[in-house]
DNA sequence: TAGTAAATGCAATCGTGTTGCATTAGTGTT
DNA sequence: AACACTAATGCAACACGATTGCATTTACTA
C-alpha cells in the first residue's frame, strides 16, 4: 500500500520546498501519496473539477522541480506522476526503478523494489539516467484474467 | 549504419505485407531504413510536404501493426517509430532492446546489440514486454560538449 | 479495361501541454 | 488585526500531436 500521511505531514512538506500551503496543492498531495499508481493530470481533473487545469499542470510541474514527486510516461505517451521513494532533491532525481503499465487498468505502478541491472553503453554513448518499462497485466487484472 | 535497401526490396516488404504499393509508403520505408535513429511524424512531414498529415500518420499506423516498425517514445512523450530489427510480426513485436534519448538532439537511438538482462517481477505481475530508455548524449553531441 | 477494395486528402475535432496576464490569496511584518 | 509583498490561481488563448468521418482517387485483379 501506499504511504498514507495526514494533512499536518503534507503542510510541512510544502514547508520543506518553501512552497505555500494551499488547498489545491495538499488535495494533490493527498490523492498522490494514498494511490500505489502514479497519477495523470486527466486523473487530477477528472475528481477536482474546482481547480483550473492549468493550476493542476503548474502544481505538478513544481511538485517534480522540487523532487516531490517524477515523471513517467503511460503507454499512450501521456505524462503520469507518482510521489518519488526517497533521495531525490531539487532537480535532481533518483527513481530509476521499474515502471510497470498495466494494459487492461491502464494503470502505471512504480516498483521501487527493483533496481536497475549495471548497463554497459556502446562506446560513445554517455548517459545520465535510465529508466526501465514493463508492460502486461498488474495483479488485480491478472486475477480477474 | 542503418540497413540500406532498394525500392524492389521495399516493394517486396510492402507485397510481403499485403499492402498496396503506393509511392508515400515507398518513401517513408527509405526514409526510415536511412536513418540509424527513430523517426517521428514531425519529421516526415516537414520531409514530405505533398502528403497530407493524415496519410503519413496512417502509414506509420500500419507499419506498426504489421511489425514492420515499432514505436518508441522521446522525452516529451511523442512517438517516435524505428524499422524493427527481426522476428517482429503482425501484432507481434519482440523489440526489447535499449533506447536512448539524446537530451541535446533529441535523438532516438535503438541499441539493438544491447540486450536485456532477466528481471523477476514481483507477485502477481505478468509482463509482456520489456524497453529500457535511457537518456544522455549520443556519440556526436557528446563530441561537441 | 472495368470493377472493387484499399489508400489518400481534406476538414474537423479532441486532448494534453504551455504561456500571458489580471486577480486572488498566503505569509511575514508592523 | 491590518498591511504589503510575492506567490499562486483562474481565465483566455494558443500549440501541436493524435484521431475520426467521409468523399475522392488510386492500386490491383479479374
Ligand atoms: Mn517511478
Ligand atoms: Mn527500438
Ligand atoms: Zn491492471
Ligand atoms: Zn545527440
Amino acid at each position: 500500500m501506499a504511504q498514507v500521511k495526514n494533512t499536518y505531514q503534507f503542510e510541512d512538506l510544502l514547508e520543506k520546498h518553501q512552497l505555500k500551503k494551499t488547498g489545491a496543492r495538499l488535495r494533490v498531495l493527498s490523492m498522490m501519496y494514498a494511490k500505489n499508481t502514479a497519477t495523470s493530470q486527466p486523473d487530477l481533473e477528472s475528481v477536482m473539477h474546482d481547480i483550473d487545469r492549468v493550476t493542476l499542470y503548474r502544481i505538478l510541474n513544481v511538485f517534480e522541480e522540487k523532487g516531490i514527486i517524477h515523471k513517467v510516461f503511460d503507454l499512450n505517451g501521456t505524462a503520469n506522476y507518482a510521489v518519488c521513494s526517497s533521495g531525490c532533491h531539487e532537480h535532481h532525481h533518483h527513481d530509476e526503478h521499474l515502471h510497470f503499465n498495466c494494459t487492461a487498468c491502464k494503470g502505471v505502478f512504480c516498483l521501487n523494489e527493483l533496481s536497475l541491472p549495471a548497463i554497459n553503453l556502446p562506446e560513445g554513448f554517455q548517459a545520465s539516467g535510465f529508466t526501465l518499462y514493463a508492460s502486461g497485466l498488474c495483479p488485480k487484472c491478472n486475477k480477474m484474467q
